[in-house]
Order: structure tokens, then sequence, then C-alpha cells
RNA sequence: GGAGACGUCGCAUAGUCCGGCCGAGUGCACCACCCUGCUAAGGUGGAGUCCCCGCAAGGGGACCGAGGGUUCAAAUCCCUCCGUCUCCGCCA
């Protein structure tokens, strides 16, 4: 949600944002309208509200005719309140929902446009080149029986899949090492919930475009996760937290599940896009000053993973109109994907200023005994099972095998060679 | 799954039977000051969150798990939901 004080104060200002996404400005003069005539509603029934308490009090300590003629007016006044109440009602949700509707404030310098208007920061690596064919991480993962597309559609559909041997040891190993670096920054490790409420999957703002996206349980009215980014958000939701001593930041584990509706035919070989993955996500909490220099941190402990597995990549800086909801700013990762020549997302980190915690009320008091505000949070991928792909393709060898980089060995089990039994 | 108890201001509790004098007492913790003097005790005062009006001083409203209802008036009465605990049953 945005501050509404700055809706008020600065309407313009949200409206160039809402240009350099290509959406539409006249949502801001929707909520500008529906804020008016929220306030007024509360206005007329608070005074209403304060007469009626005031006789209220009159009618406990008269007694007699003078009780009577009290209940008469205060009754006429009851009535009045109840409509007023019911006005209050209605003009606040009115006002949240065009509220809702306005995303967050883009940060100065995001590139402007679509999803093909994304700026390269920095592109960094060898991309690695071959002798012989390229293979490509399925052909690869199936000749070392490490991943076995066949029985996962046959077990679940499909876009699943199994990951054996040492498919499934690598890409416990990459978690491994993900959590290392997260520990090593002083990160909390949570494994939360994937199954989650209405409200908090509301709250995170995964129901509105990205409704499409996700698996609802009808029967219990949960939802499942497409990212733990949903509970570590959720984790503080409601509280007032203690950030004097420093950011609080978790790095969370979980299986994240996707309905990938509306991507029919896109990535459909392999394990680029499938409805279920492993992900380790950092989320931090933070005050909103340190929240940019918070997002390159968080960049550069992916990129630090990334160049310790010898992947090629590129930094990119997303453009405007291809952000979330809660965006501020996001940044991608793109690992080079040697079969097909290309970059493709292995990280996403967004700031999501204080988005996100307005409507999950996530608080902190910057001054000792001063009022509340509400803090920033900041999110970012370090590792997923997406990452196999990026591994398999770039350390393949001609004779089919694969090399393990080295700082996923200790985690193997000292293997160093993936090689067909 | 069956039976019962409970959910109050950071924590612990009073208040709910008999609706108004309860936005709410007490203890602990907290903050400021005083006293004393020394890793303690005592005294006084202050403190919650959210919203509305206001340049401000200030004024007003809401919040007793959540949501409805009854009533002029609800922490208190009624209903629904959520959660916690205890006992029994069942089970990885």
């Amino acid at each position: 949600m945005i501050d509404p004080q700055l809706l008020r104060d600065s309407p313009d200002v949200i409206k160039a944002s809402l240009r350099s996404r290509g959406a539409q400005e006249s949502l801001v003069d929707t909520a500008l309208q529906a804020d008016a005539a929220r306030r007024e509603a509360i206005a007329a029934f608070e005074t209403l509200r304060a007469e009626q308490n005031v006789i209220g009090k009159d009618v406990a300590k008269a007694s007699g005719a003078e009780k009577d003629a009290l209940l008469a007016t205060v009754k006429e006044l009851s009535t009045q309140v109840k409509e007023a109440s019911a006005r209050v009602a209605e003009a606040e949700e009115a006002a949240s929902s065009a509220l809702g509707a306005l995303p967050n404030l883009v940060i100065e310098g995001v590139p402007a446009g679509g999803e093909e208007n994304f700026v390269t920061l920095r592109e960094v690596g060898t991309i690695p080149t071959f002798a012989g064919e390229v293979k490509d991480h399925l052909e690869i993962g199936e000749a070392l029986d490490i991943l076995d597309m066949e029985r996962g559609v046959k077990v679940s559909g499909s876009r699943f899949y199994f990951l054996k041997g040492a498919g499934a040891l690598l890409e416990m190993a990459l978690t491994q090492l993900g959590m290392k670096v997260a520990l090593e920054n002083g990160f909390v490790p949570l494994i939360p919930p994937t199954l989650v409420k209405p409200e908090i999957m509301q709250g995170t703002g995964f129901l509105g475009e990205h409704s499409a996206e996700v698996y609802h349980l009808g029967e219990d009215d949960l939802y499942l996760t497409g990212t733990s980014e949903v509970a570590l958000a959720g984790y503080h939701s409601d509280e007032i937290i203690d950030l004097t001593k420093g950011p609080l930041r978790y790095v969370g584990l979980s299986t994240c599940y996707r309905r990938e509706a509306g991507s029919y035919g896109k990535d459909t070989r392999g394990i680029i896009r499938v409805h279920q993955f492993q992900k380790l996500e950092m989320f931090s909490y933070i005050d909103p000053a340190d929240a940019e220099a918070e997002h390159e941190r968080l960049v550069s402990w992916q990129e630090q993973m990334l160049q310790s597995l010898g992947l090629a990549y590129r930094v990119i800086d997303v453009a405007a109109g291809d952000l979330g909801t809660s965006a501020a700013r996001k940044y991608d990762v793109e690992a080079w994907i040697p079969s097909q020549s290309a970059y493709r997302e292995l990280t996403s980190t967004s700031n999501c200023t204080t988005f996100q915690s307005r409507r999950l009320n996530v608080r902190h008091r910057p001054d000792k005994g001063g009022s509340t505000e509400p803090v920033a949070t900041l999110n970012g991928t370090l590792a997923t099972t997406r990452w196999l792909v990026a591994l398999l393709e770039t350390h393949q060898q001609p004779d089919g095998s694969v090399l393990v980089p080295e700082v996923l060995q200790p985690f193997m089990g000292g293997l160093s060679v993936i090689s067909a039994s």
C-alpha cells in the first residue's frame, strides 16, 4: 500500500511513477476522491458519536420524566449514528480498494517502459565455449540418470520431475552453500509453512496480478505459496519490531508451488519452468533509509554465489513496467544458459520499500519513545532448482560428465565429477 | 473425533453472574524525577495502538481474540468464527 499522506501531498509524484510503469494515471484521482470521501464520512460519524456518548452519560444519571425525555432524543440519535457508521464502512472499503489499486512508487533511476526496456548494469564471467555439440540440461541429466522428467509426468503431470542420485544431492548442496553464505552475513534461517491464510497471501500482494499463478485449497481456504517470501513477510505482520540493533534478516528454505497458468508452451523442456521447486530466499526488514543500500548488498551476495559456482551472468535493472506491484526496484541476476545462448533469470531481488509493510502492518520505532513508522522489506533469491540448469550446462564435459564446482564438493561427500555409472 | 475451560492495555491478573460510575483496577517490567547512597529499597509522576479535525496548542473517535446481533448504552447479554489449554479417543 502506498503512503496515503504522500498521495494527498504529492499526487503528481505518484502519477509520474504510474506513467513509468505504463499504468493508468487516473488511478490517482480515483484514490484521492475515495480518500476524501472516507475522511468526510469519518468526521460525520465521529461528531454524532461524540454527541451520543455525552447524552448517554446523562441518561445513566437521570431518572423519571427527565430520563424519558433524554431517551427519546438519544433514540433518534442512535439511528443516525448507525447510518453514519454504515457509511464509514462503505467509504473505508472503497478507499482501501482504490488505494490498494496503486502499485508501489518506483524509485528514481529505474528504467521506464516494459519488459524489454531493462538496463544491463554489468556482465560478469566468461561465457563458456564448447568444442563439440552443446547439450541442454535435460539431455545431460537424463544421460547421467540424475533428472527424470518422464516419471515426474507419470506421477504428477506436466512440469513435474524427479531429481535423482547426484541430481538430488546437487540441489541440496546448492542449498547448503546458499545457507552458508546467508549465515556468514547474519541471516536467521527459517523453514516456513508453505500453506498460508488468505489475508497473508493478500497482504503480500500475490492475489492481485498473480492470482492465477497460485494454487488454492478450497476445502481449507489455504494457499500454497510460490515463494517463502510470503511467509517471511507475514512472519512479523501486525508487529512493532526492534530495528535499533540493525536489520532483521531471515533466510527461508521452502518448496515453492506455481500453477504456471498462461505459460503454456513456454519453457516446456526440462526444469526451467516447473510447478514445484526448492528455493532459498533472503528477506530483510530494515529502516527505510537503509533500504537501497540493503538492495545492493542482497545482489552482491547473489553474485558471490554465481561467481563461486563459475557461472557467467549479467545483472539487470528491471524496467518499471515489468516490476511487481510491491516492488519499487528489482534487480535480476541472469545466468548464461549455453543451450539457449541466452541469459536466463536465476535470481530476482526486490526492494519493496514500505509498500508491503503497510499492508501487513509491520512497524518499528525509530526514536525511543517516538512514534511508529512502517519498515522497509526486501527479498532476494539465493538458490533455486533452476540453478541446476546453468550448472549442468556450463560445466558439461565432452564425455557427457559434469564437473562439480569446488564450493559444492564438500556438501556432496567430496564428489568432483558427476558421470554415468 | 468426543467433553470441558479460557482468550482484557509488554507480561501476569481484577472486572463479566446483576449492561451505564470501566478505555478499564492491581502487581511486575519500563521511562523521568526525587530521596537515599552504592551492584538494593523507598517516593512522585508518566506511559498503549490506530484513525479524524487542526499550522500548533489541543479536541474528538475507535480498539477488552475476530465478526455480527440485542440495547438509548456492551469488556459485561446473544450468535458465528478463530485461537489456546486440559481430559478421553485415534494415529504417523
